[in-house]
RNA sequence: GGACGGUUGGCUCAGUCGGUGAGAGCGCCUCGCUUACACCGAGGAGGUCGUAGGUUCGAAUCCUACACCGUCCACCA
């Protein structure tokens, strides 16, 4: 046998074992009728070139499924992807041409997207490598892109369906636009800075003379484009106002008051100026009262011919100009200081203008309904469950999607417009003609001067087709249906509105049937300092720094032993640290079993032996052993993968490793050598695979190099190898408790050794008083491990034991240990060590006999109860008498 | 403004159905390079469970209010 190295190396094995896997074929989804599927579509990274732990985290609890789901025997597909995400990738793009002194109105239409597609290219390929260097075990045979030429095609299709069906039309709406980059952009991407600016107080006079009314704005150069003044129906002070007229300043407009719900009567002097083409609630309000829509401010950000001679003027001059108008005509009332929030364009920093302008759309509200029902009735679980109510919160007030953003990386919209319009059938439509594939001439009146539409689709309407047009809808192929519906999406909370609901919603509507079952909502990963990563902030911890320095399991599992249930998850290097001496352990755990086992010719089959053929140690690992497969798999089940690592860390650290192999130690060299070697292999080989999905590499490593002749290990890779079920008749409580009591005084005794500074070399003798038969077998059957594991020479077991005048002493359950120990004891110590023990038991027996003799505890707690902490008095006043007793021997000393 | 989450030893976090001597990892202290592992082993110190009330025989756990931190959503000009 190969020499394994002192310590674990991953660089030496990672990229072999990948290479392996990928090659083998192994990460192929087949279609088999004879399994169970399982699949999961991979949400797609964004070709950005982003990359901090936080993707890490989230791929890697789907491998982690996967490889869980594929070893239990499921035909198991990990779809892999990414995503076009137009918004993300213009302004990458954009910021790089900007350095270069350069526009995307500059290049034009086609050299932007040859130069966007370039970098397409080479971020996917990052990406890519940096999921292989992670080794996610997704089938790369099916790796789709939002913007692949098929899944175009699902794109085109569902729009198409979506239309005919009259689910999508066009409107006008007021959008963020943003007059520097000149588009439209999303509420994501608009900054909210505070600044310190000012409230307006403007009369606006009745047009019968018979007084006014004052109105409150941030912005007066907006009420250029005034068509009403609103108040709340309930606010008295209006009432008689309402319905009439008044005189727009400086327009010389005659405008309605109205009154709307939405007005806050609190809010400055309680009437509102409504300016429906550049404000979002003005805008919803001039739709319930049919109010004209005045643009006023252009596209470039100046005043348009609607402003009369205030046209042509930028909105900020404007804004001057206005006010000095209506200071000279006596118009403005006062002006206070004013906190505003206002919306800033990411990219540009310029003032968003709310503005209106023609879009597309779609209707949600009846498409929301079976997607509410579909969770509401349970068939798709979010994890955790708080997250349910984020998503019916949002479906049951869902308004109409903007679906068209004027951009130029993403789905064109298949809208053509008939420049013509030569007959009324035509102009009945508008001259829309809505086309999967651009047409030649108008199906309406012949005519062939066609134009399509310059915008395209929000990214969020492709992602929405994703769990059923990777499988290759439209198309009715073999995978979708076999994988379809999938079997979870793992995602982040910022996108439960954005992406799952679309999903669910799509899905739906062209597949009949729900996308996934459960909606797992990983953690944001935030920094040591409790800041979100991000790259622009220069906060994102870069996985593979991590990985180069702590191995790519490591960081797998110092992620995994954090994906709790909390919302939000720090990531620092600790955690990594701690793994990868996980890593060590396991790695020099199998390096002593290997060497251990090099005489070995064949294994004796210890799985057939008996639990009555065993020796303690034996049984009780055993029993650990299948008690950790069961827990691992049940939490699994739960999602809950930080309980799964951490409970196999314990075991295989804690049970296997510090008792198990210690007491091995001493085994190999007698007469059960074989069977002790044989146990320890089964438990290394079964922890490896209970262990694959997280750590991959070092327990395919590992694996490998186990001996072909144990049972289990005869397939070609771990990653095949069935996934360890427990079997409960090795389940064994007394083992244990034999177990605990023998631990529990090896503790005590290691305790007195390290209190009393007695170096390793010094050997002591035992004296234990017990007069319980079955705890005196136990001992003696387990006396080599006893006195190996505490560095003794013998051990007298009865019940006539008096402590020796110089001994430390102890008291365990029935047995009370004496460490004779003439003039090496400190006499002083061990009396401060026994009055603390002695003291903390009197604080516990005073607080249970508290609650005993209150009847109220004795008339309401439940019978097990009360006699639990009878037992416990019980329990702690005898041990307390024999502590008191031995700390009276050594009072007499002095 | 609303919703959701968090607040537990120096740090990062567990803690199930209310009854535990409130746990772990890191850090700290003492001892030890005992031929798997110093990326290790043995032992130890360290916590009025954010604050104030309440329910209860009993609260880290349930309820109310508040504070601070975080996330998402939002139509206060």
């Amino acid at each position: 046998m190969k020499e394994l190295a002192k310590a674990y190396n991953p660089k030496d094995v990672e990229k072999k074992w990948y290479k392996f896997w990928e090659e083998s074929g192994y990460f192929y989804g087949e279609v088999s009728s004879k399994k169970k599927p399982f699949c999961i579509t991979i949400p797609p990274p964004n070709v950005t070139g982003e990359s901090h732990i936080g993707h890490a985290l989230c791929y890697t609890l789907q491998d982690v499924l996967a490889r869980w789901k594929r070893m239990q025997g499921y035909a198991t597909l990990c779809l892999p992807g990414m995503d076009h995400a137009s918004i993300a990738v213009h302004r990458v793009v954009e910021e790089q041409l900007a350095k270069e002194g350069l526009s995307r109105h500059l290049l034009g239409r086609e050299k932007f997207l040859e130069r966007v597609w370039q970098w397409k290219n080479e971020c996917s390929e990052t990406i890519k490598n940096q999921f292989k260097i992670l080794g996610f075990s997704f089938d790369w045979s099916k790796e789709r892109f939002t913007m692949d030429e098929d899944y175009v095609d699902a794109v085109l299709e569902t729009f198409v369906r979506f239309y005919n069906k009259g689910y999508i039309y066009r409107g006008q709406r007021v959008t963020n636009w943003c007059p520097g980059c000149q588009t439209a952009i999303s509420d994501i991407e608009v900054d909210r800075e505070e600044r310190k600016e000012f409230l307006y107080y403007v009369s606006y006079p009745l047009e019968d003379g018979s007084g006014s009314i004052t109105v409150a704005t941030t912005r007066p150069e907006t009420m250029l484009g005034d068509t009403a003044v609103a108040v709340h129906p309930k606010d008295e002070r209006y009432q008689k106002f309402v319905g009439k007229i008044l005189v727009l300043p400086l327009m010389e407009r005659r405008i309605p008051i109205i009154t709307d719900e939405i007005v806050d009567i609190h809010f400055g002097t309680g009437a509102v100026k409504v300016t429906p083409a550049h404000d979002i609630n003005d805008f919803e309000i001039a739709g319930r009262h049919s109010l004209p829509k005045i643009v006023v401010i252009g596209k470039d950000g100046k005043m348009t011919k609607e402003a009369g001679v205030f046209a042509n003027l930028d909105r900020y001059q404007a804004r001057e100009e206005v006010l000095r108008e209506l200071k000279a005509k006596n118009y403005l009332v006062k002006i206070e200081d004013y906190p505003l929030v206002l919306g800033l364009c990411e990219r540009c920093h310029t003032a968003v203008e709310p503005l209106l302008s023609e879009q597309w759309f779609m209707r949600m509200k009846e498409l929301a309904v079976p997607a509410i029902h579909v969770v509401k009735e349970g068939k798709i679980k979010f994890v955790p469950e708080q997250f349910t109510k984020v998503y019916l919160d949002w479906m049951e007030n869902i308004r109409d999607w903007c679906i068209s953003r004027q951009l130029w990386w993403g789905h064109r919209i298949p809208v053509w417009y008939c420049q013509k319009m030569k007959n009324p059938k035509c102009k009945m439509q508008n001259g829309v003609i809505v086309s999967k594939i651009a047409p030649q001439i108008c199906p309406y009146c012949g005519s062939k001067e066609l134009v399509q539409d310059e915008d395209i689709l929000d990214t969020w309407f492709s992602s929405a087709l994703w769990p059923f047009a990777t499988l290759g809808w439209p198309k009715e192929t073999e995978e979708l249906r076999y994988f379809y519906p999938t079997s979870i999406m793992v995602t982040g909370s910022g996108i439960i509105h954005l992406w799952v609901a679309r999903m669910i919603i799509t899905g739906l509507e062209f597949m009949q049937d729900i996308p996934f079952s459960s909606v797992y909502i990983n953690a944001t990963v935030l920094n040591e300092d409790g800041k979100r990563m991000s790259k622009s902030l220069g906060t994102g911890i870069d996985p593979l720094e991590m990985i180069e320095q702590y191995g790519v399991d490591a960081t797998r599992f110092g992620l995994m032993v954090q994906a709790g249930k909390a919302q939000e998850i720090r990531f620092g290097y600790q955690k990594a640290e701690m793994a990868r001496n996980f890593t060590n352990k396991i790695h020099n755990a199998a390096r002593f079993i290997l060497t251990n086992l090099s005489d070995l010719h064949f294994l004796p089959s210890a799985f057939c032996l008996l639990p009555s053929a065993l020796e303690l140690p034996d049984r009780w690992i055993l029993s650990r052993y299948h008690k950790i497969i069961e827990e691992v798999n049940q939490v699994l089940e739960e999602f809950s993968f930080d309980e799964a690592s951490q409970r196999f860390y314990d075991f295989f650290w804690h049970d296997f490793c510090d008792w198990y192999l210690e007491i091995a130690k001493l085994r190999l060299g007698g007469e059960e050598k074989e069977q002790v070697q044989s146990i320890l292999l089964l438990i290394l080989e079964g922890s490896l695979r209970l262990l694959h999905p997280f750590m991959p590499f070092i327990t395919e490593e590992i694996w490998q190099k186990l001996p072909r002749t144990l049972p289990k290990v005869r397939g070609e890779s771990i990653m095949l190898a069935n996934y360890p079920k427990s079997d409960k008749k090795w389940f064994d409580t007394l083992s244990e408790n034999q177990m605990e009591t023998i631990q529990k005084i090896v503790m005590a005794i290691r305790n007195i050794r390290s209190e009393m500074n007695l170096p390793p070399s010094q050997m002591i003798e035992l004296q234990v008083k017990c007069s319980e038969p079955l705890v005196i077998t136990l001992l003696l059957e387990n006396l080599s491990i006893i006195l190996n594991l505490t560095r003794s020479k013998n051990l007298i077991i009865n019940d006539k034991i008096e402590k020796p005048k110089l001994s430390a002493s102890s008291v365990i359950g029935q047995c009370e240990i004496f460490v004779p120990l003439a003039d090496l004891l400190d006499v002083e110590k061990e009396k401060a060590r026994l009055a603390k023990e002695v003291l903390n038991l009197s604080k516990l027996i005073d607080s249970i006999s508290r609650k005993l003799t209150d009847q109220a505890f004795l008339n309401k707690a439940p019978k097990e109860v009360i006699e639990r902490e009878e037992m416990k008095r019980r329990e702690y006043t005898e041990k307390r008498e024999r502590l008191e007793r031995n700390l009276a021997v050594l009072m007499v000393l002095c």
